[in-house]
RNA sequence: GCUCCGGUAGUAUAGUCCGGUCAAGUAUGCCGGCCUCUCGAGUCGGCGACCCGGGUCCAAAUCCCGGCCGGAGCACCA
């Protein structure tokens, strides 16, 4: 068995060679081959930035649209000027999203620019006797409708019915007063179905929208608008959370009054990362309470702090593609999008060092000047090298460096550590603020077998300030080598042995923020 | 309560439609070795799962029934 084992790695190499995990990919979306073109889209309410919670919906329903070489649509459904009031400044900060999630969005459409195709539609619903204005108080009419009964609005003739509907448009019902519903199987199962809800007064003058003001009274329900621009865009796959499955089920009965076909529709489940904020009221609350710094505050599941970590969309990509479709609940962690970003991070990132909560190491007898040549990657000499010189001085031909609080924290008297790159030190004494050392070798072979720790050190003297703010919002301060007053904003490097980071400012202190180890 | 979904290792996912090749694959996590002038990456090895109970069948993660658990919906929100 081993011998025939090792003739074959010996032949064929290749075949014996672990498989590596190739990469994921999507199931076929259902009756894909029924359609010319695929078209899909993703429909946010412009009442918050995105969040990680919408990234399933986005990513995929983006992502079969490439694959199908179709359409993606983006659809903003800002249809409550009252309970999920839209804010102007969320329609761009979604294209904004979408465009760094790398979603070329094809089309793009506003609810509220759609009103008058809204009320011819349900005229002709109304027409035809499919569907009526309803006057019954909301609680009379559940009362009636969980007995399975009509209400008295139900058989007013069409005529009448249509009456009403303009007595609405004009203005003849206030808030509350009349509700156009769409009639359904009163037997169905689940009262929630039965004769739903489609349009609904609201006082714009009280609530105006933030785009159309005070021109329209009457605003569409989800299921109307959604349910009339899914068949009137052309729209083959509707992927959405499974909270929208009693919605299909209600819209198909318009659909049938329509003589239109439902789009294959795919409900997955909810996302939920433990330990972070993806509550949309939650988030807009604290926000606007002070809570946190902004919408891209680093607590936040928002893309706008994802971003601001260093979070890259190709991470968040894979992980939802991984992810996939089902319909069951997902909870990950944040440790799982961490792998998938240190994998993009790792190959792309150039490292420098950073001490934190610098303490002060006074290395003597130093023997000679010293010139540090630092890989900018270590994998990829071609990327070039940081070069730093250490030059003792004075009698006892010393040379102060800071070090970590940390590294500081296990040195002993005796005990040997290696400056990266540079030369080995044996600690002599130690205080609170302040660690001496004397020069032990250069050689890093000398300590290599005796596995010393290697640790970051950078010259008193040429710090450049750096704080890092972490993922809880905290701050930690320290020194970042000189170097690091080259960075641009928006570059994601790695401190050695502390952590991806992304560079924020880069001023008389480099601000950044802490991504993952 | 009513109406729907769903339950594979810590987490996520493959397999479930069309029962055997699944004493269950992969990723991440954790543990250990190697490698590496980062506590990162890489590499090798290990840990770890079919919710429970019946039934059908030569054979069940896969089909059927019952239970348990989890989730969603039950708005003049989306």
């Amino acid at each position: 068995m081993a011998e025939q084992k090792a003739i074959v790695e010996k032949n064929w190499p290749e075949t014996q060679k672990k498989e590596k995990a190739e990469e994921k990919r999507l199931p076929s979306l259902p009756n894909a081959d029924k359609y010319p073109k695929i078209v899909t889209r993703f429909s946010p309410n412009p009442d918050c930035v995105l969040h990680l919670g919408s990234a399933r919906a986005i990513l995929l329903s983006h992502e079969y649209a490439r694959i199908y070489n179709g359409k993606f649509i983006l659809r903003f459904e800002d249809t409550d000027p009252k309970i999920k009031r839209p804010s102007l400044k969320f329609y761009d900060s979604i294209r904004q999203d979408l465009k760094w999630l790398g979603c070329k969005v094809d089309e793009e459409y506003i609810q509220s620019d759609r009103l008058p195709i809204y009320y011819d539609y349900t005229e002709r619903l109304i027409r035809d006797g499919n569907a009526y204005v309803c006057e019954c108080p909301s609680e009379e009419f559940r009362k009636i409708t969980i007995a399975k009964q009509a209400c008295p609005c139900r058989d007013v003739p069409a005529n009448e019915q249509l009456e009403r509907w303009h007595r609405m448009l004009n203005g003849g019902y206030t808030e509350g007063q009349a509700v156009v519903r769409v009639k359904t199987d009163l037997e169905n199962p689940n009262p929630a179905v039965r004769d739903w809800p489609a349009l609904r007064i609201i006082d714009t003058k009280k609530y105006p929208h933030p785009r159309v003001g005070s021109k329209y009274i009457v605003w569409p329900l989800y299921n109307l608008a959604a349910g009339l621009d899914d068949h009137l865009m052309g729209m083959t796959h509707i992927i959405r959370g499974k909270e929208h499955y009693t919605n299909m089920v209600r819209q198909k009965y318009m659909y049938d009054y329509l003589g239109w076909t439902y789009p294959e529709a795919i409900h997955y489940g909810r996302l939920k990362i433990t330990g972070a904020f993806l509550s949309k009221s939650k988030i807009v609350q604290g926000v606007k309470e002070g809570l946190y710094t902004g919408y891209d505050d680093p607590r936040l599941g928002t893309f706008a702090a994802l971003r601001k970590r260093g979070i890259t969309p190709e991470a968040i990509k894979k992980m939802m593609i991984d992810v996939g479709i089902k319909s069951n609940d997902v909870t990950l962690s944040w440790e799982n999008l961490f792998s998938y970003n240190r994998k993009i991070l790792d190959a792309s990132s150039d490292r420098y060092f950073f001490v934190p909560q610098p303490v002060e190491l006074k290395v003597l007898q130093v023997p000679k000047v010293f010139n540090a040549k630092l890989s900018l990657h270590p994998e990829k000499p071609e990327r070039g090298f940081r070069e730093y010189t250490v030059t003792p001085e004075g009698e006892d031909k010393a040379v102060s460096f800071w070090v970590s609080k940390k590294d500081s924290e296990t040195m002993e008297p005796e005990k040997v550590f290696r400056l990266m790159e540079l030369f080995n030190i044996k600690i002599e004494s130690k205080t609170d603020s302040s660690v001496t050392a004397k020069f032990a070798s250069e050689s890093y072979e000398d300590v290599r077998k005796i596995k010393v720790q290697l640790i970051q050190w950078i010259p008193k003297g040429t710090e450049f300030p750096c704080q890092v703010v972490m993922p809880d919002a905290s701050v930690t301060e320290g020194f970042a080598e000189a170097d690091c007053k080259k960075l641009k904003p928006d570059a994601i490097i790695q401190f050695e042995r502390f952590g991806f980071v992304r560079i924020n400012e880069v001023n008389q202190k480099l601000i950044v923020y802490y991504a993952h180890k």
